[in-house]
Formats: C-alpha cells, structure tokens, sequence
DNA sequence: TTCCGTTGTCGTACGTCGTACCGTACAACA
DNA sequence: TGTTGTACGGTACGACGTACGACAACGGAA
C-alpha cells in the first residue's frame, strides 16, 4: 500500500496557496471543495472516514476524479490541516502570559474540535495560510516577553508539547466513552484482576493511591487542563522576572 | 476493514497476565512470542509493519495461526504497550522534583527508542504488569512533595502530556529527516513562496523573527526538552513553596 | 461550422490490509 | 484403538490507495 512517495513543500505548496488550480469541467470539483468535504468527513467521523473513495461519493464524483486536483490521501491531510488552522485568530492586549493562555486554550479547542488533527503529521507543516496565520500569531504573542530568542522558542515548543499531549488523552478517553468504555466498565472488568493490580506487595503506592482516588474521584480534563497551563506560565514567568 | 468489535479490559487483561495461555501445539506459539515479534517488527519499521501477515512470517507460522492466541490487531498492540513500559525501573532518592525529572527522561527515551507508542491509544490502558509498575512508580515519586491528592494527579498529568508532546514532535521530525524532508529542503522548497509566506503585510512579526531565527539556528530536541521539564518543575515548585 | 488536440473525468484492476469461515490433522483421553 | 477437542492455516471477502488507460467535453484553428 505504500507507493513510497513522500509528501513534500514542493508539491503541496502550489496547493495550499492555490497557485496552480486546474480548471473543472463538468463536475465543479476544486481543491476547496475536495479539502471541505474530507474535513466534515474527519470531524464526524474520524480520519479513518477520510477515504479518496468517501470524499468522493460525498461529492457527487468519480473516485478518480480527486486524483486530478489533489495528488494523494497525504498531501489531502496537509491541506486539511492547514485548512483548520486557518481559524488562528490574532491575540491582542494582556502581557505575554495572557496572550499564551489565551492561545493555548484555542489551540486545545481546536484539538478538541477536530481530533484527527492529533493523528496527522504536524512536526513541520507546510507553511500554507492557516499555517503562517498561527505560527505570525504566536510570535505576536511573546513578542516583548523579555525573553531571548532561544528561549521565546523553546517556551513555545514547551507550551505547544503541553496542549498537543493534554488534548490527545483527552480525546482519546472521548473515544473511550463514546465506544462504550467506560471508566465504570473499565473497574468493572478490573475486579477479577485486582488481587493482580493493587498487590500491595508489588505496588504499595498504588494499592494506597487507589483507596483515596475511590473517595475523592478523578478531576475532570478541564481543570487538569489549567492546572498544567497555569504551572507552565508560572515557570516561564520565574525565568522572565529572574527567579529562577 | 473496522469490524466494529473494540477491544477492552476484559477481553486484553487475561492475556496480559496470561492467565489464560492457551497451549501450543508444534509451532511453538505463545502470546510471549508474538508479542516480541511485533515489538520488533514495530521498532524496526514503524507500527505500520506490524501486520498479521508480517509477525506470522516472522515466526514461521501460518498468519490465521496467530488468531488461535491473540484476539486480534488491537489487542496485539495493547499488549505490545504494556510490553515496553514494564522498563519502568523503580526511583529512589533525591526530592520529588529530581525523582519527576528522571522518570520524565526515562519515559521520553522510551518513547524515542520505540516510537510506535506514540501511535497506540494509550489514554487508560489496561492494567497489564508493564503498566501497574510505570503507575507505581509514577505515583512512588510524587510521594511526599506535600501536594494535595488532586495536585499530584494534575502534576503527573501536565508532565506526562509535556513529555508524550515533546517526544511526539521529535519523533515525526526525525522520520522527516529519514525520508528525506531535511530542513534545508523544507526552505528550497519554500524559496518560491517565500514572498506569501514571509509577506511583511500580512505577517509582520513571522517576517522579522525568520531573519532573526537565520542567524541564531534552531535549538535541539534535547536542550528544548529540559527547558520545557524545568520550567514546567519550577511552576509546580512554586506551588509546592506556596510562592503561587 | 467542423475538426482536432488537450485534458478533466472515471471504470477497471492490482496489491495491500484485517479477519471470517471452515477443513485438516494432531494430541490427549477413553 | 477409536473418539474428540482444538491448534493450525488455506481460502476468500470487502475494505483500502492508486496506476493505467478509455472516453468525452472543451477551446482554438480552419
């Protein structure tokens, strides 16, 4: 199945700025329509739905037919995703704290919103304009921290870890309930095991752990969410004002 | 291809705790074998090579022979995950900050070293031994710090979404690399875009910083993680400090 | 208006995948 | 020495991405 061929800027740039559209004929079909019905079908049912031969009927048109504005499945992702991230907005007022959690609460949005985003490759987009809209409003965002470039980087890249890893779990535990297990489904099938998984011989800590987690129950992803968020901000602001 | 049939707690923990072995016959078939199997296909090629067909070939057996031990795909990679994380070596000494530090570089290296990881759900993972040992020794570490229950779980939250974020983006820039998306072919690519990408209209400060970023070079994976882990630490320090 | 070359459209087919189904043959027990 | 339970695996089906080539619709030339 895999042919092989890599997708790379060269090829998919053209695309993303729309700089060599071909014409259609009959069929009304464009690179905007193709990548807006391969999104609607990721975002209702997951990028497994995106398939040439799905997109396709969604449209109205001969599976073929993509492979005349689109080269591959791979270069659809990268369109996707620059397509999505488009909706970068600019973030404007507050110092440099707020700009990013004011971001990183966006980006976990869309995360959440489009949760194929987290399977795509996305180390080193193409810079398309959803892609240079974010990456110009990021840089706004630190812009005046006092923080050297190196580090300006390097938060990003910390902040950027931080939100891409909290929204996965959590979409993924959505995934979990939705498919029907569920936490209580999951204890429910851990009690023949349990003798097993809390010896307290082997793992004290968590026998003990898990009679309080019993009483106090989970925090949900939410809170979790800004907790790390604000631990994070709060040690980037110790190396802004010195402290550390 | 989805056959609608998830794999859960129920059906993965006999077979983590192999309770229910069944026996072989003359081929030698164990889930232990076939577990390594994958593994190594996995650490080899990449999740994509473990296939029915290809762990088969690999121990000499028939490909349907394999269904005789494991359920199926699915509940072959649960097993794989709580196969490597049962490298989870106990951590002894030094205050919590440092015991959090050194299981975070243990867990990215892990994650380096079998990259395929990144790609399994991994949101609640069956309790396999490989897993309750990890979770002991997660929990072990936060032991003592002075955080409330719903503090530590948070903490140990944010530090593994940073560290599986972290190791997710180094992971696909370094397959980038491998096939061939060098960074300096990123920018030749870019080269006749460069004037929508870097439009000093549209995005003024990607304009500048880019200029910037050409002199200084980009900082490596691993000084970028230690500047997330420590900022990170130092934001949950003050807390324990009661300094935020 | 007619013709023809260009090219958008798409039916067919190939090799891959996971796995359902079922026949076969061996091992353990009677 | 039957008899039976079950490990093994061959075949086949429906999904997938996409290579290939036939066809038809369009634009410009005559």
């Amino acid at each position: 199945m895999n042919s092989q061929r890599w997708p790379d800027p060269g090829t998919t740039l053209p695309l993303l700025w729309r700089t060599a559209e071909r014409p259609s004929r009959g069929s009304g079909l464009t690179i905007g329509a193709i990548v807006e019905a391969a999104v609607a079908l990721a975002d209702a049912d997951g990028i497994g739905a995106v398939t040439m031969r799905g997109v396709a009927e969604r449209l109205g048109v001969g599976t073929m037919s993509l492979y005349t504005h689109v080269p591959g499945k791979r270069e659809l992702h990268a369109l996707m995703l620059d397509r999505v991230f488009a909706d970068a907005a600019a973030v404007a007022g507050g110092d440099w704290r707020e700009r990013c959690a004011v971001i990183a609460r966006q980006d976990r949005a869309r995360y959440l919103r489009h949760p194929w985003l987290l399977e795509l490759p996305a180390a080193r987009p193409a810079f398309g304009p959803g892609v240079a809209a974010k990456y110009e409003r990021d840089l706004a965002a630190l812009d005046g921290s006092g923080l050297r470039a190196a580090e300006m980087n390097a938060a990003v890249m910390a902040l950027t870890s931080f939100v891409y890893g909290a929204a996965r779990f959590q979409s993924q535990a959505r995934d979990d309930e939705r498919d029907g297990r569920t936490e209580r489904r999951f204890w429910q099938d851990h009690e023949p095991f349990l003798h097993l998984v809390l010896d307290p011989a082997r793992f004290p800590t968590a026998h003990r752990v898990a009679e309080e987690a019993r009483r106090d129950g989970d925090a949900d992803h939410d809170s979790s969410f800004e907790f790390g968020l604000e631990r994070l901000l709060a040690g980037i602001g110790d190396l802004v004002e010195g402290r550390a």
